[in-house]
DNA sequence: CAGCAAATTGCAAAGACTTGCAAATGCAAA
DNA sequence: TTTGCATTTGCAAGTCTTTGCAATTTGCTG
């Protein structure tokens, strides 16, 4: 992967924010750097760095795609009705994974694995 | 939720065939039978057979989310290179699902979890 | 410091959904 | 069966993302 000035930044931009960024979003923030950037490099530059794992991206629930510096495994539960999202651990899911990459002699990949469901505050709220 | 035709015949196609449906093949499966149907009645029948917990809704890495007829729990590892689908049983990840639901009062209600990696026939073949 | 091949980008067009709205339909009460 | 309202649908327009392709940029070689 070459280094180009847009994808460091995209880089950069995601490492400093430590949260989860839609492409339009990366996109806005952008554009006062770099005014004459165009989405669609946006989105490339966002699929390739997914590719190397350098990046994940997820479907949290907000209609479309987020993306996250990946470098600290962790993963979600996210609250279908009021939106929160609680952060898991890696140690909580690892195990899990590993017993099925043995017991399937599978290689899991996915390093940001997101639950839908209620929380308990909408659970006994409502 | 009224019953109309075409979602009747959209939930029995989904029955019967028992795999992971695009919205697209759906659609294009529904004509011979609806040819005056919009693509958007389609898209809009499966939002809510998804929101009743009727049928699941994924990304299985082919592009676009698929559909399955959600009478049976079970989960999928689906491999990157060689797109292979595994299933698993609901045991397999249930124990997962009941801790963390006790740990954070959290109701999980993610019935149709895809995780992705690399399978053995491709870590050992290439 | 050229010269090159491969990777990356911008643009415009295509593709894949989503949404607003008026008309049609399903359902149940009368 | 008829009536009336809420849900559902078709259509067209809108949004978001992907893709083909020619032009540009990058990293390497000499
Ligand atoms: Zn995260
Ligand atoms: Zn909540
Ligand atoms: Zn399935
Ligand atoms: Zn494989």
């Amino acid at each position: 992967m070459k280094k180009t000035s847009t994808s460091l930044q995209i880089l950069s931009l995601l490492e400093n924010c430590h949260c989860h960024l839609s492409a339009a979003e990366i996109y806005e923030q952008l554009r006062p750097q770099l005014p004459a950037v165009a989405p669609s490099t946006v989105y490339r530059i966002l699929e390739r760095l997914v590719h190397t794992g350098q990046v994940s991206i997820s479907d949290m629930g907000g209609g479309t795609e987020v993306y996250e510096i990946a470098n600290q495994r962790h993963h979600h539960l996210v609250c279908e009705r009021c939106h929160t999202v609680l952060t898991l651990s890696d140690a909580e899911i690892q195990p899990l994974f590993e017993s099925l990459q043995q017991r399937h002699s599978f290689v899991i990949s996915t390093n940001h694995l997101v639950l839908f469901g209620i929380c308990e505050k909408c659970r006994s709220g409502s």
